[in-house]
DNA sequence: CTTATTGTATTAAGTCATTAATACAATAAT
DNA sequence: ATTATTGTATTAATGACTTAATACAATAAG
């Protein structure tokens, strides 16, 4: 059973998920990906939700698949390693983002930040 | 017409909003808060919409309200401010929790940050 | 006292995500 | 050829969020 919350659609937090697997490399290129009725049980989800997620990873180009072999990672490396790029990007300007709006100056953050990181998670 | 997108329920992004403003003092402890009406209508969602935010912030302690007065920020200015660092801390975490999940190390982060950080947003 | 403002409650309808239960289609494995 | 696996499609039911349209209650303001 995944940890998936009830605040955002489950299906699109599948696809966040899987999505940073591929970028990450904890899967890889042409790896094989379970099948959805496997995916389904082991995120503890109905096999029609699993579905629209691979079905979405499939429009953005993470993954491919032919009809009985199940779905592979993409074989373009490339395009992963542009969006891991894009994702850090979006995701430090975000984070900058909403910590100026809780009124934390530019200077502040970076400091805060090497002592969270310093003290380890 | 507040910037609200379709992913996430409404309500909790309006609760959001408003919570960001107080913390980050935009809205001053004691001050005036329009309306349930009239912040429909800045929003440009259902009263009912708006309401249920309302209910939500007041449940969390950042605002009160009696009867016809409307509702005012609360007072509790230490309330708020350990909110604010609860949040910043939260904030942080997360981020360097999301940047860990896409494969950057601890040492990577920093220096990529700075860099946003320098060339302004 | 009367009126306007504000919070609150109610009922109904529509949309969307999710679950559920099946069924069918294509093909790899035997 | 037969079977099992996998992807895909369909239909229905449920629940949450949202909009809509009102109505009522309390009280500040006149």
């Amino acid at each position: 059973m995944w940890k998936l919350d009830a605040d955002r659609p489950i299906y699109m937090q599948i696809v966040e998920r899987i999505e940073k697997q591929i970028i990450s490399g904890a899967y890889g290129s042409g790896d094989r990906i379970p099948s959805v009725r496997e995916l389904a049980a082991q995120a503890g989800v109905n096999p029609n939700t699993m579905q629209r997620a691979m079905t979405e990873l499939e429009r953005k180009g993470l993954i491919a698949g032919h009809r009985t072999r199940g779905r592979v990672v993409t074989e373009d490396r490339e395009m992963i390693e542009e969006r891991r790029g894009y994702m850090a990007k979006e995701m430090i300007r975000e984070f900058l983002w909403q910590m100026r709006e809780l009124g934390f100056d530019k200077e502040e953050i970076l400091p805060l930040l090497r002592q969270e990181v310093t003290d380890d998670v």
